[in-house]
DNA sequence: TAGGCCATCTGGTCCT
DNA sequence: AGGACCAGATGGCCTA
């Protein structure tokens, strides 16, 4: 977990960072979020910083050229030529094997993908470098927490994040959501 | 240079 | 039987 130093004399003062300064219909949208599919979340919290971008490469031809690359053996890797235990335990550098990994390498691709997807809805420092999949899991789990407060408290969210904030660093109060990473983060939104 | 993060390969297990 | 899923091992890249 990096640790993360900004200085308060750098200011952002693009709206991406207002995340609650949305319109009253928003409430809905809120609703939404939580309820719907990802293709409506996609246009109501996403969050488009520096941490938001895929790093994976996403184009066809190189999504292709990932897949199709030839099959390397890791150095290092254990070069066994004893038969295989087991009747169903291809060899190593065997069709079935190859295909394998390739089937392996897609499903790590659509997992890194899903991951790509979940880093633009959650809250990030301006400029913050991309988020660790640790760091999108924890983080994400804190701000589906904070946002079912809010469901829950039929507060106006701006103020029930502003008044949670202000209770927490006075009493320590430690709710779900009230990670450092977290709350660290919502205090760089500028509410005006 | 050590540590964190990641991609990849691999073999085992579970599921359809 | 074949594919999906999982965890361990390994090496590369990057940063403090």
């Amino acid at each position: 977990m990096e640790e993360h130093c900004y200085s308060f004399e750098q200011e952002d003062p693009t709206s991406e960072f207002l995340f609650w300064d949305q319109d009253p219909s928003d409430e809905l949208q809120l609703d939404n979020f939580l309820l719907e599919d990802s293709s409506l979340a996609d246009h109501l919290f996403s969050w488009p910083s520096s941490a938001c971008q895929p790093a994976a490469p996403t184009s066809p031809v190189a999504l292709s050229s990932l897949l199709d690359r030839a099959p390397e053996r890791v150095p290092g890797a254990e070069v066994d030529s004893s038969p295989p235990p087991g009747p169903a335990a291809p060899r190593p550098g065997s069709a079935h094997r190859r295909a394998a990994n390739v089937r392996e390498r897609k499903r790590m691709l659509s997992i890194n993908s899903a991951f790509d997807r979940l880093r633009c809805h959650v809250p990030t420092f301006p400029y913050e470098k991309r988020l660790s999949k640790i760091d999108t899991l924890r983080l994400a789990i804190a701000y589906i927490a904070l946002l079912g407060e809010i469901l829950l408290s039929g507060c106006e969210p701006k103020s029930y994040v502003e008044q949670c904030l202000k209770s927490s660093l006075q009493s320590h109060h430690q709710a779900t959501w009230n990670t450092s990473d977290l709350t660290a983060r919502l205090s760089w939104i500028k509410w005006d």
